[in-house]
DNA sequence: TGACAATGATTAGCCGCCTAACTAATATGA
DNA sequence: TCATATTAGTTAGGCGGCTAATCATTGTCA
């Protein structure tokens, strides 16, 4: 999260002009604007999953697992999906254990590994939240045009290629 | 944070296209990419502050106070200005006192209140590491040209106007 | 004046993120 | 075979968000 409601001006950064010469202000301001577009984003995405008991992080797996054919994984391929470590998910899973969205299968052929299945409880979770989810993001691009909204995300991938980083 | 390595396919939308039929799928898309590209460039900049000691919380109070005239605030102050709650403010504080980067000082006309002062080597340490945030900043938006820039800051402005919410 | 409200800061507890370290199980190779 | 490396998952501890509750101080007004 990054929110900072006042945004550096021209005068601080011109301080730094003569050691940076090359460093224009334009693009400081428009990262910290990203910055904090991104965190009203997440931040808007984490109350619609609030009144669903959710937070983006477990949302994320159960996603991650309904899109399965089967409906189930490994939790470190759930890690790997979602970009973040093992230990975050073995956090993220005992909660949704706890709440009954997702279950621990032991692995018998290969007992180091845990199979994480998504439940009937969890699947219609998934069913009830993810529209409104759908909504939302639909609804936070609206303002832009369709040719806008070409511009933009052709914009960002320039910035963060998906083939990776 | 929010990372999503594997972003939502097509047909994940689709299913819920006869419920949704206003959604589509290039906003939703977009919505996923820029939380991606805020948390990518949020890691970035923590990792850079990191070598420093800092986290990004704790950097932005660090700068709010080196705007000032007197180098002096109160933590509510902060806060507001940071867009956190006045509890996440104690915490950060804390951890700043205990860096020897800010000092808190009691107000004898409002015993309330908790003038927080930047030290001298919190001020040494905003003009060691500020440099370096402007040219990752810089850097990260090199990839557009001016007038890219210009656009993509024009269609993150439109999302999230600066006035106000 | 005195009860009550409002304000400033803090604490406690939850969550999700991290790294580092640990346990158990499997794979490898001399 | 058996020591070693690798892999899967978890735990411990830290950080920075949050809300809710608490405490001290100040302001308000009948």
């Amino acid at each position: 999260m990054f929110y900072l409601k006042d945004f550096p001006d021209e005068a601080m950064i011109a301080r730094f002009r003569a050691v940076l010469p090359h460093v224009d202000a334009n693009g400081v301001q428009i990262f910290v604007r990203l910055l904090a577009l991104g965190s009203e984003c997440l931040l808007q995405l984490d109350r619609v999953l609030a009144e669903h008991g959710l937070s983006h992080g477990r949302w994320i797996v159960l996603m991650l697992l309904r899109r399965r054919e089967v409906w189930r994984a490994l939790p470190s391929e759930l890690a790997r999906e979602q970009g973040i470590t093992r230990a975050t998910m073995s956090g993220l899973i005992r909660g949704l254990e706890g709440q009954g969205l997702v279950s621990r299968e032991p692995d018998e052929r290969d007992k180091r590994q845990t199979v994480i299945a998504l439940t009937e409880k969890g699947a219609a979770l998934v069913e009830r939240a993810l529209p409104e989810c759908l909504e939302l993001m639909e609804r936070t691009l609206s303002p832009l045009s369709g040719g806008e909204k070409d511009e933009f995300r052709r914009l960002i991938e320039k910035l963060f290629p998906l083939g990776g980083a």
